[in-house]
DNA sequence: TTAGGTTTGCCAAATAATGTCAAGACAAAA
DNA sequence: TTTTGTCTTGACATTATTTGGCAAACCTAA
């Protein structure tokens, strides 16, 4: 039920010593909800992962490829073959941007 | 629109000369639901991913792992990060599976 | 006990995914 | 050109999933 993402920003918040209601009130949530985040039983919304980058200054790209990469490893986290999946997926998007530069 | 999996099973379908029509009833599907999925509009179930490959005499796990990473790829072909995104989850599981191998 | 902070369960609203029907498109055959 | 079989599409109802908030419960430190 824990998440890289979640971990990440309660790691930054508490490093800053923020409580986490006033991260949920700059991100117009009920604290209950941004507790949920944290604990990766919710998951925060695009611009949330941005505005939150800010908040905790962090970099922002950073924190949208943990947040994304949680959303995969659900996905595949069950299948045995995981490994084997995100292969094929890396092959298909190096097809296709390979394809769209017209190599 | 169109999917690695929708591919693969319409190409499998057309060498062996099968109508949708019949790999639908087998699915106990409409048909045009299962055009959708070969067109990649609408998702095979999992269990439905199994019956194919049976009825198309093709290998299921390969299959399956198609069918996955055109949900992650979905998930993520949008993102201009998305290779990175995969090595994370990638770290991730590996992460994941030594700990629980307890190395 | 009080107070601040965090967590949980539950519900309702919002979104997204799914399946079907009906109609349309298309090609080959009659 | 009409018919036949196959495939495709759009609109719609149904279902499932996700989301947010409220209220109450939990700490832990004072």
């Amino acid at each position: 039920m824990s998440t890289i993402f979640g971990n990440k920003i309660r790691t930054l918040r508490e490093e800053q010593l923020i409580p986490q209601r006033q991260l949920a009130s700059e991100l117009e949530i009920d604290t209950a909800t941004y507790c949920k985040i944290e604990k990766g039983d919710r998951r925060a919304k695009r611009e949330q992962v941005a505005t939150l980058a800010e908040l905790l200054q962090t970099d922002s790209k950073e924190l949208l490829r943990l947040w994304s990469a949680d959303k995969v490893y659900d996905l595949i986290a069950d299948e045995d073959e995981a490994t084997q999946i995100l292969n094929v997926v890396a092959e298909n998007i190096t097809n296709y941007k390979r394809q769209k530069a017209k190599i």
